[in-house]
DNA sequence: GTCTATAAAGGGATAGAC
DNA sequence: GTCTATCCCTTTATAGAC
């Protein structure tokens, strides 16, 4: 019926690391939340460094797998994006903390995703931009640079998430309005990008 | 020729607390930057979170009027798009590190940038949907929801600061290369807001 | 493996001399 | 106003019993 202590462990870990960052988390929350004493996550992780470090690698690579495959789809491109688009928002807001959690580490430690990154997006740039060029030759879309199109995608699916309070507070939505925000957020994206994208 | 301590004391905190945001950040690093010792910081401040309140504020109420006043230009909307690109990227190039500083301060505490943005953001969403309405009448645009206009605005400008370790990871550039790409994005991200809303 | 108790270090804040 | 010295609390990490 419990999971072993280690699992319960990471699992208080990655939610404690994850509202709070590495400076903000205290090892006595994660104590709590995992129903055990401080003691035992040295006993399991030798140090606070180390458990983030566990947690961190996993969160990074759950998203970017999953981000990379979405953009993998064997599909023409204009259809890839607008799967990506649907699965990368829905992915956030089962997680809506990852993203700053994320850009919180990639601040604190520049280096600590590059490993990741190359492990988890080998080539994806040039799988991106072969896409283009089919899609271009096809005439279905005009030609953009991969890097650029790339940090669209990703600037528009996680800013309502990273800025939400911002945001919020200048439309004035109640949380449900901001709730439908994001859902609308999957169609209004998709459309945005294509439309820019027209040949 | 010296600027007064309190000054030297201010500058040397907003360095501080930019790069390492509130809990990273560490008074003795703030009192050897401004070349005085600890004791001074609490005489001027009484208190790291009254210094990192007065550095918070200063910042973000730098970056909202700048970029509120972009939105607002008398100008017909889509040329009122362009300028505000160009002023928010050239803005964050001079301080890349403050979107980072003020979206974690927007997680530690969310209600803190309430009272700025509600300050230096009055009636935006409103200037901006007379905006789009303006330009549509005048068969200039397509209509919408100035509340996704404006996260997309965001969305796009601040993605290549906030996440640049991970894409130039992905993209391979080296730092010369990503200062092009940060150049050219002020050009690419007008171009790609414009065709996305051509009628 | 799990606990209690405690060491060790870090860092914000203050007292008091000058 | 500015400094040195120091307090004291918080938090990570370890020792050692069970």
């Amino acid at each position: 019926m419990e999971q072993d202590t280690e699992t319960r462990i990471f699992e208080a870990a990655r939610a404690v690391f994850v509202e709070q960052g590495f400076e903000g988390a205290r090892m006595q929350e994660i104590a709590d939340r995992a129903g055990i004493n401080k003691a035992l996550l040295h006993y399991y992780f030798r140090s606070k460094a180390r458990l983030f470090e566990a947690v961190f690698r996993a969160s990074a690579a759950e998203v970017l797998s999953q981000a990379a495959t979405a953009l993998r789809q064997d599909q023409p491109l204009p259809d890839r994006l607008t799967t990506f688009v649907h699965t990368y928002i829905d992915l956030i807001r089962a997680n809506p903390h990852l993203p700053a959690f994320v850009l919180e580490e990639l601040r604190r430690n520049p280096d600590a995703l590059k490993a990741v990154v190359a492990e988890h997006t080998p080539g994806l740039l040039d799988a991106l931009g072969r896409g283009i060029e089919d899609a271009v030759a096809a005439g279905r879309l005009r030609r953009i640079d991969p890097a650029h199109l790339l940090a669209h995608l990703i600037g528009l699916c996680i800013i309502p998430f990273i800025a939400r309070p911002m945001l919020q507070t200048a439309t004035q939505m109640d949380d449900a309005a901001y709730d439908a925000f994001l859902e609308a957020r999957k169609e209004e994206v998709s459309t945005f990008i294509h439309r820019a994208l027209v040949p």
